[in-house]
DNA sequence: TTCATATTTGTAATGATTACATTTTTATAT
DNA sequence: ATATAAAAATGTAATCATTACAAATATGAA
């Protein structure tokens, strides 16, 4: 329906916003790329944007992402997240706030810690200039705290 | 001398009571790597623990190392660092502390942030069971800076 | 000593990320 | 429009940290 290719445009428009925002040239690729990780609040790996977005896009080079994210991550389009030792992550929301990865599952939750937001950027810690900041937490998530209390919660 | 010997001796000591006290049975492969942990304090790697060790200790092999270090972070007798997206980092010292690492140099450094000890270990955030906490900081360091001030410190 | 179990070892995968050379696209000047 | 240079994307082949696995060794109880 018409609503919906609306949306689809102006979701478009808002990755093009922050590319260029962000002092990076737009492209078909970037793009979708940008596009991806606004439109996925998942945290997502290269490789997981990569296979999603090759569906529809067969000629993308893994390569392509792999230097998007990182391109994106040295202009401050995207955070780089690396909460798991296994893979980074990537998240297309810059604002400093906390991540919850439940060791379980492995989903990547957002967290808003309003106490810790405190800190303003670009400040020196300890003599330090600090250019960026992680808050990371793991454990077992809501979800699987709640499957796993079926029978077993004793440890 | 020695005063150097009985030095050694109680840093063997404090390995062996540090894997004890985390219900890890004492080998000469663990306390070694124990030791090696407490007694340098750069948040060293598996890979670099494995080269520094294996002079002395020529049968070590990578794996265990790679293994005990497992051991240890999952028993809570060291923390696993994943500041750095090249590889995992590893700290003898558990109590919540932030780190800092310098883009430049590579160095990880302690932060002591106060204000965040405050926070109890195993408490539920937004529903979640926090079981892990870890504060990234990455940026500039003093030496850094320091050095780099000499003619461009404009950026 | 003997058996069972835990630990270590060495080698061979695995798998995420990067290097690099080639091809394609884009922007600009002619 | 065309030529040309620069930027971006592509595909393949490395790299390298980490893990899997099977064999060897050490430990501890019976």
């Amino acid at each position: 329906m018409k609503k919906d290719q609306s949306k689809r445009l102006q979701q478009q428009i808002d990755a093009i916003n922050s590319l260029v925002l962000h002092q990076i040239k737009p492209s078909m690729q970037r793009i979708a790329i940008m596009d991806y990780l606004i439109t996925h609040r998942t945290h997502p790996s290269a490789d997981e944007i990569y296979e999603k977005l090759s569906i529809g896009m067969p000629t993308l080079s893994k390569t392509t992402v792999y230097n998007t994210l990182k391109l994106f991550a040295s202009n401050g389009a995207a955070q780089m997240i690396t909460i798991d030792e296994h893979q980074v992550n990537f998240d297309a929301d810059t604002s400093t706030h906390a991540h919850f990865l439940c060791k379980q599952c492995g989903k990547i939750y957002d967290l808003s810690l309003p106490e810790l937001a405190t800190m303003p950027d670009m400040q020196k810690i300890e003599g330090h200039l600090v250019k960026e900041i992680s808050y990371f937490y793991k454990g077992i998530c809501k979800d699987c705290l709640a499957k796993g209390t079926k029978d077993s919660n004793t440890n």
